[in-house]
DNA sequence: TTACCTCGAGCTCA
DNA sequence: CTCGAGGTAA
């Protein structure tokens, strides 16, 4: 801050007490959460700097407070590759589970007592914020685990995100925490709605979530989040000592402004977790925020190390989760819904009812056997509850509020939609209505699996669309689509000049496709996207793929006799048949090979298995690489596996290929193979 | 499964 | 302004 710049020195002086104050100031309110000024005197030491870089802007910096929010308005957020991925804890929904997590760690440590850190389970939005040299660089969301998407403008807005780590700060940091919404300002922001006439947040969690996909980052300062550390990803701690457990962790993390929670602390064996566990449950209501849970994880960073991962989650960690909320409500129906296989799945309808923080009005009964077994009828008061994850699900029925007239269920004899019968084979839980392509609902979920964007990727081709045309007649198969046109288009709902064109243009777009793409757009019973694949690769053309008998069909990896039943029913069938002679004659076309059997490729049946991250390959990187030279990528470890690559922090699937004594590559391993060979 | 955001485009009413 | 589609997150 030179005196070149024409700043008086005073200005320059006061520019940089005031930010040290500033800084100051947040660090007090949002890491100790012990402010010392009140909010009114924050905010005129805020106003006063802000004059000051109004008058002089030469002394703006990027990072100034104030500059929280600067970036314009995006277009969409860019994607961030995780060098660390974001993993997701096991849970537990019960002290039986957090028990045995409990042995477990002490088992495999072979200690009699540990160490946890524990801490509330916010529930809120999970992100990593990456700073370079002490400044905020990159944030993003979790995304799922390997990428997320670039959010960095939006956090900047978040206050309790230091928008520098001061003069300790380690050359590479990136921090992982949640994002939240506090109760108050949750409050006030909807009491802000409200006043505006616009629509209201369902609970503290979507605000937060709707906040940080907000394209213009004012709407996000304008909401109010704020940010709790829990961890660390990818980090470099230069000359410093890196902290040796959880707690100094956080501790370290605290001295560089960025906050953890204060309700966090560090409890002794399983007693420890348990009193801790029901001391949070106790207060939950009485929170800022809100909770889901509660988080263990072993404070000892060495012990954390020896522990290790299991698949994608720590072994030495746990998020022991509250007990789903449960709610009563009625039955109004129970209706059948009619899948793309034609399989008849028992809905119920239920009375709207708010459980778990939203609004439930369906939920799957799975099949008769299981209406029969919980004993559900129409009319009936039901206890309803979000479980494990997202699904809504009827725990159980209050036979004491059974209505007289309480209906049992009964599983139609006839096809709802179509009116053909229904079969349930002998062996088989489900009942399929036997209309096929007959009936509209299987039509209607056949076109839009066609269309889907894995298969022929039509865009446009929505569920009300595909109503209409199907309704309308207008298309009775896949093939029907290319025939439509502007004019037949013209009509329907919401199908104007315009949409009508991006529609028609869509579906000409997709006449050029991939032999895997097509074949996984017919909907064959149990060909799904990578099976579509094999096939594809292994015949090379669909009259080969068409003609094939079971045995070769046995021959393609993974097709067993169910598969290779089934591809062999639906091309037997004359209709399937003439749906795909008249696609073709519309012109639907793909580049057609030689088949890639066994010996092409040098890779040609083996089957690898990948564990832990690579140091340069991301797993699909990987995956693509030993695909494109014949190999097979495979889940889990078995007899069949060939090799087992592994990279950093490998879970289970090592253990188990030591044990049946597989071949272990690392990266490197890996690279020599596929050059070497290929 | 539900809630939210965004986009393009259609619908509605002044 | 409202709707449908497409995307994300938990």
């Amino acid at each position: 801050m030179g005196a070149e710049s024409g700043v008086p020195r005073k200005a320059a002086e006061r520019a940089g007490r005031l930010r040290a104050l500033i800084e100051e100031h947040n660090h007090r309110y949002y890491v100790l959460d012990a402010p010392t000024i009140s909010d009114a005197e924050f905010d005129s030491l805020f106003r006063e700097l802000e004059a000051l870089e109004r008058e002089y802007p030469a002394l703006a910096s990027a990072d100034s407070p104030t500059r929280r929010v600067g970036d314009a308005p995006v277009t969409t957020f860019e994607t961030v590759t995780h060098r660390v991925p974001m993993l997701s804890l096991n849970n537990a929904f019960s002290d039986e589970e957090a028990e045995s997590f409990d042995r477990r760690v002490r088992e495999l440590l072979g200690v009699d007592e540990v160490d946890y850190e524990v801490e509330p389970k916010f529930d809120g939005l999970a992100v990593g914020i990456t700073y370079r040299q002490g400044a905020l660089n990159v944030g993003a969301t979790r995304g799922d685990g390997a990428s997320g998407e670039d959010v960095t403008a939006n956090l900047r807005t978040i206050n309790a995100v230091p928008l520098t780590l001061g003069a300790k700060a380690p050359p590479l940091l990136e921090v992982r925490g949640e994002v939240v919404m506090l109760r108050r300002d949750f409050e006030r922001l909807n009491a802000a709605q409200t006043a505006k006439g616009e629509r209201t947040f369902v609970n503290p969690r979507n605000a937060a979530a709707g906040a940080l996909r907000q394209l213009d980052p004012k709407v996000t300062a304008s909401r109010r989040l704020t940010f709790f550390a829990y961890g660390v990803g990818e980090v470099d701690w230069g000359a410093a000592k890196p902290p040796a457990t959880q707690e100094a962790l956080l501790e370290r993390l605290e001295s560089l402004r960025l906050p953890a929670t204060r309700e966090r602390k560090v409890v002794r064996g399983l007693k420890g977790l348990m009193s801790y566990y029901h001391a949070i449950a106790a207060r939950r209501a009485s929170l800022a925020f809100d909770i889901d849970g509660v988080v263990y994880k072993v404070n000892d960073l060495a012990q954390q190390e020896r522990l290790g991962f299991v698949s994608r989650a720590p072994r030495f960690a746990l998020a022991h989760k509250f007990p789903a909320e449960e709610m009563p409500t009625e039955v109004l129906a129970i209706e059948v819904q009619v899948g793309r296989t034609g399989a008849l799945t028992p809905v119920a309808r239920l009375k709207p009812v708010f459980v778990g923080g939203v609004t439930v009005t369906n939920a799957t009964l799975h099949n008769e056997d299981e209406v029969r077994r919980k004993d559900v009828r129409i009319g009936d008061t039901v206890i309803v509850r979000r479980a494990g994850d997202v699904i809504p699900e009827v725990v159980r029925v209050l036979p004491e509020k059974r209505p007289r007239g309480a209906r049992e269920f009964v599983m139609p004899k006839k096809c709802p939609e179509c009116g053909s019968h229904v079969v349930r084979l002998p062996d088989e839980a489900v009942a399929r209505c036997s209309g096929g392509l007959v009936c509209p609902a299987q039509r209607k979920q056949a076109l839009l699996h066609f269309g889907g964007r894995r298969a022929m990727d039509i865009e446009g081709l929505g569920e009300k669309l595909v109503d209409q045309l199907v309704d309308a007649e207008l298309v009775r198969t896949p093939a029907d689509l290319y025939k439509l046109n502007v004019d037949t288009l013209a009509g329907l709902e919401r199908m104007a000049e315009k949409s009508a064109a991006n529609v028609v243009a869509a579906i000409d777009k997709s006449r050029e496709t991939t032999l895997a793409r097509f074949v996984f757009a017919l909907g064959i019973r149990h060909v799904g996207e990578e099976s579509a694949k094999d096939l594809a690769r292994h015949f090379g053309s669909l009259d080969e793929l068409m003609a094939a008998h079971e045995p070769s069909l046995l021959e393609v990896r993974d097709v067993g006799p169910v598969l290779a039943q089934s591809i062999r029913q639906f091309f037997a069938e004359a209709h399937n048949r003439g749906v795909i002679a008249r696609l073709r004659t519309a012109g639907v076309h793909w580049p057609e090979g030689a088949p890639q059997r066994e010996a092409r490729g040098k890779l040609a049946g083996v089957t690898f298995v990948l564990t832990g991250t690579l140091p340069s390959l991301s797993r699909e990187e990987a995956k693509e690489m030993i695909e494109k030279r014949g190999g097979k990528v495979a889940g889990s470890v078995s007899k069949n596996t060939a090799y087992v690559v592994a990279g950093a922090e490998p879970g289970s699937k090592l253990d188990r290929a030591e044990a049946l004594g597989i071949p272990v590559l690392d990266e490197r391993g890996l690279r020599a193979m596929l050059q070497g060979k290929g």
